[in-house]
DNA sequence: CGCAATCAAGTTGTGCACAACTAAATGGCG
DNA sequence: CGCCATTTAGTTGTGCACAACTTGATTGCG
């Protein structure tokens, strides 16, 4: 997995001339950077866009899917379904109950556990979402395939992004 | 483009079972979702831990990139090739000039319009930036190919995405 | 010319992400 | 039992993204 041959047909080794192919890496990264960013954050604006009309942010919608399908769930979980802390979470979650869409209580068996539900109407919301993945799916122009592959792609992505973020990151390979 | 067939061998046209399949989208919706929300995330983060030594956050990074590749740089053109508006890239500009790495100046031609331009010391940090894509790259455990097939994935997403959200995401195909 | 429309940057307000911290409950161990 | 490390939420502070708005300069048209 490490030593892999790279655009010059460099490799991880110390190479000879490295500051014109650290140039050539600068802008390339500056590439691969804005590509990511640029669709994450397109990404975002469609799902404002379609999520509006349920008056759900992009968080918001993530978390009331994971409640959707699964139910009463506590804090702790839902940060582990979405890998979002409590800094994160603590607040939204405040704002979805102000708007009356979640209810929160704090666990009788272990009272520093906070478990939270969607109320009587954020379970109707439900209905209203159903019809908002079609929607994405055709904003994103990609066949289903694409749509898998571009999925499995991120995954590794993840995985191998968190790990080095833990481990640390490498300064020569 | 439109009008393509998806999982149940289902096209865009009016389906018969609906609710059904909603139910599946809403299910593969929070799988991509994830997916890419995570991604994005995950990618921040290593560039967090990378860039902490240089003192640059990911988005201040973006734009001394643009600067150290065009030089002197008119907000206006900065958030062009950013995506970025004013009201972010206000305040961004505020902190890498209190950091002494921009010179930010209006210009005398056309007073609407500020140039932007690498100090001495934002010059010299790109010495020490140079190192970091090769890092990320590292981190990605993705070869140079799929580096670039995720790209291009990725540009074709966003094109798709902003070219929806101008347009406005229609409900139905 | 004079004035309205346009344009650039900045400001304000809301919400998310995350680090660092606090507070309270729990569980294990001597 | 009593104490301490761990766990869970929540709070605080910083920075980014974006919508809506303000301010001041410029441009174009009658």
């Amino acid at each position: 997995m490490a030593r892999q041959s790279y655009p010059g047909g460099m490799t991880t080794e110390v190479p000879q001339d490295a500051a014109a192919q650290d140039a050539e890496w600068l802008r390339l990264d500056r590439q691969i950077c804005f590509s990511l960013h640029a669709a994450s954050r397109a990404f975002n604006g469609v799902y404002r866009a379609v999520l509006e009309e349920l008056g759900l942010t992009y968080p918001q919608y993530l978390v009331m899917l994971v409640l959707w399908e699964h139910g009463e769930t506590p804090v702790k979980k839902l940060g582990e379904h979405l890998r979002l802390d409590s800094g994160t979470l603590s607040p939204l979650l405040k704002r979805l109950e102000a708007a009356g869409l979640v209810h929160r209580e704090r666990s009788t068996r272990d009272e520093r556990s906070v478990v939270v539900r969607p109320t009587e109407q954020g379970g109707a919301l439900r209905a209203r979402a159903l019809r908002v993945p079609r929607r994405i799916a055709a904003a994103t122009g990609l066949t289903p395939e694409e749509i898998r592959d571009l999925r499995t792609l991120l995954d590794r992505l993840t995985t191998a992004l968190d790990t080095a973020a833990r481990e640390g990151v490498p300064d020569r390979g």
